[in-house]
DNA sequence: GTGGTCTAGACCACT
DNA sequence: GTGGTCTAGACCACG
C-alpha cells in the first residue's frame, strides 16, 4: 500500500493517512473485506508513531470506512464510493472556503483572490 | 473598533485579532500614531481574556505593525500598506495552496477542485 | 532650572527628573532650603504629566532630599553632598555590575568587557 | 541544564531563560538537534509557571534558535554561533552605555566611571 | 488609567 | 507524553 508522508507539511499525519486511505478506497485499490496493514506493520512502514497509525485507524473507523475486529484486524468496510468523493470534495471545499474567507477579510477582492487560485493551480 | 471573533473557528482567537488589526491598518481605518484600545478594553469588549489580547498586541508589535509604550498605550506605527497586502497575499496562497494539495491527494481532478473554487467564489 | 527629558530613553521620566534634581543639588546650583518649581509648573515646562513631576519628588523626599511643606511647595533639606555623590555613584556601580555579570553570564570574556567599555566611554 | 532564575533581579524570569538558553548553545553545552526539556518539565525544574517557560521558548524560536514540533518537543536550530556572540556583545553594550550615561547624567567624571568600572571587573 | 509579568490550571491537538 | 491556546485574576511599574 503506498502512502506517502510529507512530515514538512503542516498538515498532522494521521489526517495524511487517512485521506490517502479514504483515497485508496475511493480508487478501488482497496476493495471491500480487504485487509489493512497492521497498526505495527504500518507504523514501522511509514516511520511514524504506532499510536498515529491508530488514530488514523480510529478515524477511518469511526467514519464508517472501515472495521476493526478485534485480535484479526482492520478490513475495508463496504462503502458507496460516489458519497465519498462527495465527502472529500466537501472537506476541501470548506479549506478552500476558509482561504477565501481570510482573504475577503483582508479586503482582498475576488478577482485577486481568483488570480493567485489560479497561479497555484497551474503553477 | 470593530473586530469580530468567532470561536468556533479552528484559528486562535489571538491570529484573529492580529488579522483584523492588520487590516484595519491596511485599509487606513487605523492611521500612524492611532491610540489602539488598551488591552483591558479590548478584552472586555470582544469577551476574551486580556492575556489573548495582549499577546496579539506583541504579535503585532513584533512585526512592527505598532509601538507600544509602557503606560501609556499602543500606537499604529508607520506602515508600507503595499508591502502589508504582499504579506496577506501570501498568506492567503498558502492557505489556498494547502486546500489544493489536498484535493489533489485525494485523487480530486484539477477541474473539479477549479469548479468548487468557482462555486464558492460566486456563491 | 534646567532639566532634560529624553523620552526615547529607556529610562522612566521621573527617574530621569530625580536624578537631575539630586544632581543640581549636588552641584550647589539648589541649596539647602530653595524652593523647587511647583509640580503643575514643572510638569507644564518638561511636557510632562503632573502624576509623574509629583512622583519624582515623593522620590526626592523619601529619599531625604527635599522637604514638602502642605501648602508652601517643596524645599530642598540640609545636605552633605560629599554623601550624595557616593550615593549616585553607587547606584551607577550597580548597573555596571549588572551589565559584567550579564556579560559574563554569556561567556563573554573580561578582556572583550572592557574593551566594549572603553569603546562606548571614549565614542 | 542548568539555569538559574534569579527571582530578586529585575529582569523578567522568561529573560532570563532566554538569555541562558543562548549562552548554553553558544557554549556548545546545547547542539543543534539536541532536545530542550519540555516546558513542563523546566517549568517544574525551575518552580515557576509553564507559561513563563513557554514564553521563554516562544521567544527563542521567533529568533530563530530553536524548532519546535507539536507534541514532540522544542530542538536546537542550526545556529552561527559567531552572529550569536556578537548578538548578547550588543546587548551588554546597550547596558553599559545605560550605566555610563546614568553616571554623566549625575555629574560623575568620566574618570571616576572608569574607576568604578575596573573596581568592579577586578573585584 | 496604561502595559509587563506571572500564576495555576484548564482543554485541545498531535505523537 | 508533547506543545498550543485560553482563562481569571494577581501584582508591579509607569504616567
Amino acid at each position: 500500500m503506498r502512502i506517502i508522508i510529507n512530515s514538512s507539511l503542516m498538515v498532522p499525519i494521521y489526517e495524511q493517512i487517512v485521506d490517502q486511505i479514504k483515497t485508496l478506497i475511493r480508487n478501488g485499490e482497496l476493495k471491500e473485506n480487504d485487509n489493512l496493514p497492521s497498526v505495527r506493520t504500518l507504523s514501522k512502514e511509514l516511520k511514524v508513531s504506532a499510536l498515529t497509525v491508530k488514530k488514523a485507524y480510529d478515524n477511518l473507523e469511526s467514519e464508517g470506512f472501515t472495521i476493526t475486529v478485534h485480535g484479526k484486524g482492520t478490513y475495508v468496510a463496504a462503502t458507496n464510493t460516489e458519497l465519498l468523493l462527495e465527502e472529500q470534495k466537501k472537506e476541501v471545499e470548506a479549506d478552500l472556503e476558509m482561504a477565501i474567507q481570510k482573504g475577503r477579510r483582508c479586503g482582498i477582492s475576488d478577482e485577486d483572490i481568483k488570480s493567485l487560485f489560479e497561479l497555484i493551480l497551474e503553477g
